[in-house]
RNA sequence: GGAGAGAUGGCUGAGUGGUCAAAAGCGCUCGCCUCGAAAGCGAGUGAGCCGUUACCGGCUCCGUGAGUUCGAAUCUCACUCUCUCCGCCA
């Protein structure tokens, strides 16, 4: 969440971030005025209470001296009523302005392109030549299942659709892209890996931005307040939830692989067949916290270290920075990898790389105690490294051949026990 | 699932109704000492909020939430989590 006194000094800047998201001002409004009626109850309840300390002093002096405080215990008593019926409004007013807070998101970027939708995203870079195909490519929904290697059929039966099970060859190749990717970022770029619970409570869910505002979007476990994580970020991002990390500790990096479940509300009959949009799937996550002053460098660092496992692969694909309208809710700065789908004939999100500043900090109250100063938020960021699914697709897609057989890359074959080729 | 113990500042750990934001130790910062360091000695060192914003003044916070009281870290109730033992179990 924003800094309320952020909000308070500086208004405008505020309101310039939501109008730049194309995001409602109203929020802002009632905070704004909600604010002066706050602090003019704190200021009252504070002086009543001031004044009461003093007497309650006064009492304990008279009671040590054997003396008489009965008048001034009954004064206190009507005074008290007063404060608790103030003390009573001011947490109203608190509660509304904890509310109003989690429902205003982040402000973009200075320097990002403005824009309403993905279509105003701006190319960084292309990595990789398109491969020109000299037969008719197959998407991978086809070519998994004559080979065997999914079954969306079977995954209807026993779950519903969004559903797959990967088979023989294709779960083994899931397995090694997870393995593979897990290695990538801890030998080479210096991740320590934890593997997390999958399922998470509610404080997580909002500390990380997932609800109060996207609650439809999310799995939840009848009868209890847990919810399965959507993505590894909710847990690994709110393992330091409450704490004041040792600055010597920062940059703290951590790569998680989890299953992600989404309840993909509002997107029926979007990407219904294949790999690309499923209830579950599995990614690798990597997730970072920093001090301020080095969060923009360590989301290059991140956005790169994402890039190597598609450089990895072999796999072409671009980077593009996200306009203001396409950003996260909590995100400052978001950058998107989209990977070559040949069935597609374009290039399709594989991994969205954000810092989120200080906002998720805030959220979950996540420090740091800077040399010689006051403890303040670390900044967080996070990024796909990658969805396994997607990357999985990608590959089937990418490196089939005429015959229907497709190439295992070379980093993975030593994770499929020397298979070249899946045939 | 049953029984018991516990939750206090960056950490360890005292404190059972008022003079307690809270002993002591560790850690950290500064100073003395030293050629330098260590040790030793001395001083300082929690967070949030409100007002002022130079200094400072005030309020709140001892797992969370209610309650009793003029007054709660301390008493009552509920909840959460941790540990120990028993049972069950992959």
């Amino acid at each position: 969440m924003l800094d309320i006194r952020l909000v308070r000094s500086e208004p405008e800047l505020v309101r310039d971030g939501l109008r730049r998201r194309g995001h409602g001002e109203e929020a802002l409004d009632e905070l704004l005025s909600l604010d002066i009626a706050r602090r003019k109850v704190i200021a009252e309840v504070e002086e009543l209470k001031r004044r009461r300390n003093e007497v309650s002093m006064e009492i304990a002096r008279i009671h040590k001296a054997k003396g008489d405080a009965s008048s001034l215990i009954a004064e206190m008593r009507e005074e008290g009523e007063k404060i608790s019926a103030l003390d009573k409004e001011q947490s109203a007013m608190d509660e509304r302005q904890r509310v109003l807070l989690l429902n205003i998101p982040n402000i973009p970027q200075k320097d990002l392109p403005v824009g309403k939708s993905d279509k105003d995203n701006v190319e960084e870079r292309k990595i990789g030549t398109v491969r020109t195909f000299d037969f008719e490519p197959k998407a991978h929904w086809d070519i998994g299942t004559k080979l065997d290697i999914l079954d969306f059929e079977r995954a209807g039966k026993i779950t519903g659709a969004r559903f797959v099970i990967y088979k023989g060859l294709g779960a083994r190749l899931e397995r090694a892209l997870i393995t593979y990717m897990l290695e990538l970022h801890v030998d080479k770029h210096g991740y320590k890996e934890v593997f997390p619970p999958f399922i998470v409570n509610r404080d997580s869910m909002v500390g990380t931005g997932q609800l109060p505002k996207f609650a439809e979007d999310m799995f939840k476990l009848e009868g209890l307040d847990y919810f399965l994580v959507p993505t590894a970020e909710v847990p690994v991002t709110n393992m330091y939830r409450g704490e004041i990390l040792d600055e010597a500790a920062l940059p703290i990096s951590h790569c998680a692989y989890t299953a992600c479940f989404r309840a993909e509300a509002g997107a029926a009959g979007r990407d219904t067949r294949g790999l690309i949009r499923q209830h579950e799937f599995d990614k690798v996550e990597l997730v970072k916290f920093t001090k301020p002053e080095e969060s923009y460098l360590e989301l290059e660092k991140l956005t790169s270290d994402a890039e190597d496992v598609l450089k990895g692969l072999g796999l072409p694909y671009r980077v593009v920075t996200l306009c203001t309208g396409d950003i996260g809710f909590s995100s400052a700065k978001t950058y998107d990898i989209e990977v070559w789908m040949p069935s597609y004939g374009r290039y399709v999100e594989i991994s969205s790389c954000s810092n989120f500043e200080s906002y998720q900090a805030r959220r979950m109250d996540i420090k740091y105690r800077p040399q010689n100063g006051k403890a303040e938020h670390v900044h967080t960021l996070n990024g796909s490294g990658t969805a396994v699914g997607r990357c999985l697709a990608a590959v089937l897609e990418n490196f089939q051949n005429e015959d229907g057989s497709v190439t295992v890359p070379e980093v993975l074959r030593k994770y499929m026990g020397g298979t070249e080729k899946i045939s």
